[in-house]
DNA sequence: TTGTAAATGTAACAATAATCACATAATTAA
DNA sequence: TTAATTATGTGATTATTGTTACATTTACAA
């Protein structure tokens, strides 16, 4: 099992670029401008869903609340990802809640606006087949990762697939900027268990840590750790 | 976080069953009839998808190769169940593996046919959209279950789950027919770790035990302990 | 700016589950 | 049927990760 971290990538942005100019106008001109501010719900489980969302500015951390306030976070959602049409498509409550990480502008298409897009624009309807097919490799590869692999090797891995989520566009450098705790409910651990080794990879060189803030320095060797058959 | 089984349930018997009568004569006649002895492959990781699948006699297990051997598995399809979809949809190899785990007969749809069928058939496309939908929410739950829940909680769920995916059609009875190996890499435990674990639920008359089969006894109890809030 | 609350770091300790080593039972194939 | 292989059970030991308790730092709002 050597992991390509594409294959936990959503891929969530493909959906949008992937149509045709008209019909991506077609879809913008659907949509309703939406502030969150950092913090702020943008669904919540067992909430009805009224529309899906495509995030303009800012990033959004889906994740489901369990036991005790401990959460587990499934994905980071950044500019150009749409998302929340799950629950939505199949008729059902939302499984998951969405809060904003950051400051977030995000386009917001009410439910019966994104079906009458669904009619207007065939290749819509693919594109989501297309990107929900997918979507069940990532979470198929979640699941193995998160049940199998030591956290070491998982704190790695997330290491860098979040520095991909936290890219800059322009300058194509990367800093993490997310609380230890949602790192924590990300790759599944405590708090306490993560600070440990986080404190191991800044000693081994690995990352460079200023307040929260993450940067990776030897992504190399990062990755030689998240594939490790340990 | 009180667990309703049924957001385990990929309900992936749904699809076909949905269908007019008509709708689903064209889908049967599309098929070819195919038997997978006991143990054997029906598709695996990075294989390039040729097809789709329906089971009509026997069960099989989708799974994903860990490292050294130990594998995750993700779902026990049944007669019924329709599968095999996702990576043929997305245009990607298959990021898991499926196996018979009995004799199987299963219907095969190959790639051309399938498409014609959802050229033919444009409520086929809608329900495979609501289905990956709903297939969504089971993951994310999986990833919870996997990431949070102590052993005991997850094979209390599980056997739960178990023993729907087991019942009788006729009888309504149940009987978990699983290796142990197989029950192990589905809460994501070791052998032995599983294997102390039943014996505990055997005496306290939660199961019955007579070879490899399982049988549940009381019901109630095992909902109790799968939702219990550590 | 400054006080207050929230987030993070740290160390000792505990608990859970994995691993190892081997006995026993159950299938399967010759 | 019987030998061989595979699956399962069991106890001792170890490793990993979680928990607790508290110090320290940082962020935020008045």
């Amino acid at each position: 099992m050597t992991l390509n971290i594409n294959k936990l990538h959503f891929e969530s942005d493909k959906i949008l670029s992937a149509l045709s100019k008209i019909d991506k106008q077609e879809f913008l001109n659907s949509a309703k401008k939406l502030i969150f501010k950092k913090g702020k719900l943008v669904f919540y489980e067992r909430g009805i869903p009224t529309g899906v969302f495509l995030i303009k500015r800012g990033r959004a951390k889906i994740y489901k609340t369990g036991l005790y306030g401990k959460d587990q976070i499934f994905y980071i959602y950044k500019r150009g990802d749409l998302f929340g049409y799950h629950a939505l498509l199949c008729n059902e409550p939302y499984e998951d809640s969405c809060e904003a990480l950051e400051d977030c502008e995000i386009l917001f298409i009410n439910k019966y606006e994104f079906n009458v897009l669904l009619q207007k624009i065939p290749h819509l309807k693919l594109l989501l087949i297309q990107n929900m097919s997918h979507e069940f490799g990532v979470l198929v590869n979640t699941i193995t990762i998160l049940a199998q692999k030591p956290l070491r090797e998982r704190l790695a891995l997330y290491l860098l697939l979040l520095n991909e989520r936290y890219m800059d566009e322009n300058t194509q450098e990367a800093a993490i900027d997310l609380s230890r705790e949602d790192l924590a409910n990300i790759i599944g651990t405590a708090r306490e268990s993560l600070g440990r080794l986080l404190k191991d990879f800044k000693e081994e060189e690995l990352i460079h840590i200023e307040k929260r803030i993450i940067i990776i320095k030897n992504l190399k060797k990062l990755e030689r750790i998240a594939n490790s058959k340990h």
